[in-house]
DNA sequence: ATTAATTTTTAGTCTAGCCTAAAAATTTTA
DNA sequence: TAAAATTTTTAGGCTAGACTAAAAATTAAT
């Protein structure tokens, strides 16, 4: 039997989840995610177990194995370059091109995947700044950090963000934050951590705690 | 509800069989071409039936409403499209791109078959010369005519074909029958039907009467 | 015009993937 | 450390979309 689409949404999303901690993931946390309900999601992973995708015991959250993670790595893989086929080729901005590429990572053709890298140049990372795996499933080492990690008065390249949300997105586009941009921040709130940055040379402007933490940079 | 990918594939084929009919679509012939049985199709016609994508009276055949004829259209439109996207823009051969449209046909995004279209040049017909419907559901008039129905002595030039099976695809680069190709019949033999036939000016070669029936040309 | 063959429908089942409600286990709080 | 709160699992049910076997309708052949 062929995988399905809500496996491989499963296995997808328990990727995520295991990439921010070491830790077990959670049925709860699953079903957040997935937007099913906890019962179902019991339910995933029993058989999702009985095929050896997953390492699970019951209370005890959920672990991928190596086939998962590879099944997963697949995926995410396929995500991301037809992200950056819809952005690069199609002409769509970076916030609106999840909901599409969330169905085109379920089109089954290693050849096509192996044709459409090429077409795009062998891309390291999709237009959220994301890394891409290769053929195998080895992803390239960023070293990206959060911008409320930098110290203040270093400059750092925005190269990425650790969030898909359409909102989000549009947020830091309506600020002037786009990839490539250089950024320095002049000060730190100790207040609500609000952070004064200056982006390409321009006079400081305030974002918040939370957005800093969800723009990635490369110093 | 959307639209399922099982029931966007039953309303196609029920368009493919009354391209060449106009006589109601039997049970049996869809459940061939869905590669289902007999009883799963009338339990899918009921229900597109009650949907009002088709009309259906049970023992009598079935038609596509006008609201089923416009859905399958748009899916002739994206399946079609996507093969001139594999076959131009990835490097796909002809024979290859079938099973891969199968699957991108069924993705939702209006937007992005427009851009999918420009992107290509509004090209009007696919690898196969299939015409591609337009975004109002309007299919260009070709006027293409199959080869076996073209007098001897007359040229004619190579624009389409009237199945995309990998074995006829393969059978016809083999004997260097290829989109554009002139081609006069010089002789029909009438013991079989076979043809023999001048390829861009060559020494005749012999065909079935079974491709030239699915070799389609322009006068 | 019957009978035979074929086609189509009905009746009953099955699996995947979801759900709700209730029970059980775990974790937190007092 | 016992009670309370939370999380997770179990039990039972539902729908979509398939199946087989048997019945009914239609079509073809005597
Ligand atoms: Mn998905
Ligand atoms: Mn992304
Ligand atoms: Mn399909
Ligand atoms: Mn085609």
């Amino acid at each position: 039997m062929a995988i399905s689409f809500a496996e491989e949404n499963y296995l997808k999303i328990i990727y995520r989840l295991s990439e921010s901690t070491s830790d077990d993931i959670s049925t709860n946390a699953i079903a957040e995610l997935t937007q099913n309900k906890a019962a179902s999601v019991t339910d995933m992973l029993r058989k999702m177990s009985d095929k050896g995708w997953v390492n699970y015991q019951k209370y005890q959250g959920v672990r991928l194995s190596e086939t998962g993670e590879k099944i997963a790595l697949d995926i995410v893989r396929k995500h991301r370059l037809w992200e950056v086929f819809l952005v690069n080729k199609m002409g769509f901005n970076w916030d609106e091109v999840h909901e599409i590429a969330e169905q085109l990572e379920h089109i089954e053709s290693e050849v096509l995947v192996d044709k459409l890298d090429a077409f795009l140049d062998y891309p390291r990372t999709d237009p959220h700044g994301d890394p891409i795996p290769n053929k195998k499933g080895e992803l390239p080492q960023l070293g990206y950090i959060p911008l409320a990690n930098m110290p203040i008065g270093k400059a750092g390249k925005l190269v990425g963000v650790a969030q898909d949300s359409a909102v989000f997105l549009q947020l830091l586009t309506k600020l002037n934050l786009k990839l490539g941009a250089n950024l320095e921040i002049t000060e730190i709130n100790a207040f609500d951590l609000s952070v004064s940055l200056r982006i390409d040379g321009n006079p400081p402007v305030l974002i918040s705690h939370e957005v800093a933490k969800n723009v990635l940079i490369k110093r």
